[in-house]
DNA sequence: TACTATACCTAATTTACTTAGGTATACTTA
DNA sequence: TAAGTATACCTAAGTAAATTAGGTATAGTA
């Protein structure tokens, strides 16, 4: 099995819970986000990230500012209002989930 | 978010683990088991479950034995010593990334 | 007799990712 | 000074794995 997998399907969601715990993110700083707080177990790949975040903000749940530091442009997102609601109900619907799958994966048939 | 996209991509590994803490397993007593392991809360399609049970027979993890109980056929799996290790590895690989998942999903910034 | 549950299945579509690039600036190292 | 690495954005084409939308058939229930 991959170990990337459980990201799969989780993506918008853990961008968005990063970028509430973090008030804004730029993309390239979400990619070594998830890579330092797995400790180099998973990885987010650019092609990836990128679509999603624009998918994110054509579905108005962030929005991004452009700051030039150190002479390189940087688009930093931030939750809308709309993001911020969708980004705690999803972790909500998540952290279910993966209780859950914890649920199932020690799951033994009563008749067995 | 769509609440099963959790076992999007661990599909399998629910699968392997399931039979091995059964011993065998038939289609669709798995569907019902992993609806009552997750209190409704997660849904297994039949449309989603028989190509990836055919996947894993083709890989040699699971093997079959059919038996007709109460005038309807069954096609119960059980893992073949292959499936039994790579069930064991895909269990742990799934298990990291929980926890990496968890990491990812509650980190904050140092400089922020 | 119709409906629900059990039990197997597939084809076509869609979604979400990976692979495989591209552009450009700044910093480090040979 | 040239090459390589890190930073920082991005897309197009291909693929994998699911969903949607069915199909077949038997047994039990209303």
């Amino acid at each position: 099995m991959d170990k990337d997998k459980i990201i799969k399907g989780s993506l918008s969601t853990i961008i968005l819970q990063l970028i509430q715990n973090n008030n804004q993110m730029y993309g390239y700083e979400i990619t070594k986000a998830v890579k330092e707080a797995s400790k180099g177990k998973m990885g987010l790949s650019e092609a990836a990230l990128y679509p999603t975040l624009h998918k994110l903000e054509d579905e108005g749940l962030i929005e991004t500012e452009t700051k030039i530091v150190n002479g390189r442009t940087r688009k930093y997102y931030s939750l809308t209002k709309k993001g911020n609601t969708a980004s705690i109900d999803q972790l909500a619907v998540l952290k279910e989930a993966i209780a859950s799958l914890q649920n199932v994966l020690k799951y033994k048939l009563s008749n067995g």
